[in-house]
DNA sequence: CTGATATGCAACCAAAGGTTGCAGGAGGAT
DNA sequence: ATCCTCCTGCAACCTTTGGTTGCATATCAG
């Protein structure tokens, strides 16, 4: 362990939910079960077709799948990929809170050194 | 609680470390403890000039502070305010862990109902 | 059939990540 | 002081990406 860099990281998968527009995306699909580029947009500051790329990019990432249903498109969240997603999330933020706590033990282990 | 936008989260944080090559600097400059642009870049598969872009927006994000030392200027990473970093990654990912945990149990339970 | 609504495609724009090229400041050796 | 080296800073430029408007097409309801 120790020094490896943590980018054990798919970076598609980390940069489909870097954006804000489609983190609020997945938010609302969460919550409403399900949606289309037209529902969506109407919770969003964006315009239906800038949310209709997102759900291009969430579709390529494996975050989401289309269901088309008539004249309308709906997609939903696939949970084991943001499963895998929220995974990376927690995974990358360990990492980072493991080595602060390491610099802060060294820190703490200065000052008792100094103080002695 | 339930149904709130998980979007307590500090967009300029965010989209701060959404960058992988921000993320990879943040691991470097935690790993040796110091760095600036020039030394970043030996260890980056991006020019020294897009590294010292990446630091201004650090910089600005509060993420890393510069030191001037003679002509070089080092740079190292804010502690506290990873940290918060650190908190909002931990923050979006279980909002979306409880969404799907909570799915699961209401699929888990139409599965009863319809054996019934 | 007609009107309303949802999707899809294309052109266009601005911001962001990246590059090359060059000028300038700070050390070190002569 | 001078010369050489190394690190930084600025400017121009390219490409990708998030976003927009405009228009064509498909489907549902009356």
């Amino acid at each position: 362990m120790s020094t490896a860099a943590a980018e054990t990281v798919d970076d598609d998968l980390w940069s489909a939910i870097g954006d804000p527009t489609r983190r609020r995306m997945l938010d609302l699909l969460l919550i409403e079960g399900a949606g289309t580029a037209t529902t969506l947009s109407r919770d969003l500051p964006v315009t239906r077709q800038a949310v209709a790329k997102h759900l291009g990019v969430l579709d390529r990432a494996g975050l989401v799948r289309a269901t088309p249903a008539g004249r309308e498109k709906r997609y939903q969240v696939d949970e084991a990929q943001l499963a895998r997603a929220v995974a990376q999330l927690a995974s990358v933020g360990s990492a980072w809170d493991a080595r602060l706590q390491r610099i802060k033990r060294i820190a703490e282990a200065i000052q008792r050194t100094q103080q002695d």
